[in-house]
DNA sequence: AGACTTATGTGAACACTGTAAACAAGTGTG
DNA sequence: CACACTTGTTTACAGTGTTCACATAAGTCT
């Protein structure tokens, strides 16, 4: 679909082709093998027709890095769709905060080009709730999170003075780890391990909010 | 110092200059910012000369990352030289492992640049452990945190039975912390908000560990 | 319908980058 | 002193992001 040269001078849909050719080869290699050039060699176009859709190719990576961000979040919702239900709405709540630690770091391990080209260069507080990084339910994942610790303080689980900013400390646990994972100290651990690991860290976040 | 052109056909030291122009190039823009040729422009020398020191622009790149790893520890080093004293052995133990957190927050909030380098690509345990990521009391950031837990289970504040794993625990909720402040949905953060979110995540590792 | 404007592509060119191969200048060792 | 070895230089090449001029398709207005 990439290769078949077009017949028409123009593409049609150049601008999403390009990401999803960048978000291809984020995938396969991290923000740092999204090359412009080869980008729109998969697309079968010329170097600079990508400055009709981008500034820059900072501009470009930036929107690869919105949809990784989107991709992680479907993956959150893939293991928030998976909980078994339970009698309580505690347990409800707590189980779905646990999803999304466990979407993240099972995302980050396995796609971890894709994760690192998600959280690369410029990303702001507003590309945490704009639609383009939302995941099928039209939430991001910082949303995601915002949810699901909304659910614990509706649920009487966690106090509700200890609500604010407990997003930060929540995501920083998990995000922490991934990274240290992924390209950090951390890498050559087994999936035993990481498993020990991201049990005993969901378990502290839970207990330390 | 970089650029009095030398008389001597050798250069006496280029390796440790090609380092430390490369650490002063991540300081000032991060790890993308450490191109190999202006690291020889600035050590007065030809491109090629560096292949003499490194085998690749990476391998560089990963010396460069021991020296910033190294900075790291020496900021740790000196929260922890700062800590007023005590009369109990575990408040002492708490507020060692409270500066290290506090240490790596303050590094990664002030060298951005080389605190990003310091994690980039392919640092492996086996660095966490070298001597040339080590600060001035030998210790690498790692093995700093590592002392902290100990001493924090001999003052017998943390039960020895959760003292495995406990350094990525701890790491994990600080790296990721500082990661989002730096370049992640966190960094429109004023200071006044970092240090509150500072101030409950260590709060948090200490409760939920 | 035909002319004008606008959006979207192509082509050639430039200043960079990392890296390889051959050569040159010092340094050390028998 | 001759010879090998280390360390730096020269030249060269492929690949990158980006700019400027040009070409072509698609709307738009009378």
């Amino acid at each position: 679909m990439a290769h078949r040269k077009r017949s028409t001078y123009r593409h049609g849909d150049l601008r999403r082709a390009l990401v999803s050719a960048g978000t291809d080869l984020a995938r396969e290699g991290g923000p740092s093998a999204v090359v412009l050039r080869e980008v729109t060699r998969r697309a079968g176009v010329t170097p600079n027709a990508a400055y009709r859709h981008f500034e820059d190719k900072k501009a470009l990576l930036h929107a690869v890095s919105l949809a990784a961000q989107a991709e992680l979040a479907r993956s959150i919702e893939a293991e928030q769709a998976a909980i078994p239900p339970h009698d309580d709405a505690g347990s409800v709540a707590r189980a779905r905060l646990r999803a999304v630690g466990a979407g993240y770091l099972r995302f980050a391990q396995t796609q971890p080009g894709l994760f690192r080209t998600a959280f690369v260069g410029h990303t702001d507080l507003r590309d945490a709730a704009t639609a383009e990084s939302a995941g099928q339910s039209g939430l991001t994942p910082f949303q995601l999170l915002s949810a699901a610790l909304d659910g614990l303080v509706e649920s009487g689980v966690l106090p509700a003075e200890r609500r604010p900013g407990a997003e930060f400390l929540a995501w920083s646990s998990v995000h922490g780890l991934a990274m240290l994972e992924i390209d950090g100290p951390l890498r050559s651990l087994d999936s035993q391990q990481r498993a020990f690991a991201a049990g005993r860290l969901l378990e502290m976040v839970e207990k330390g909010l």
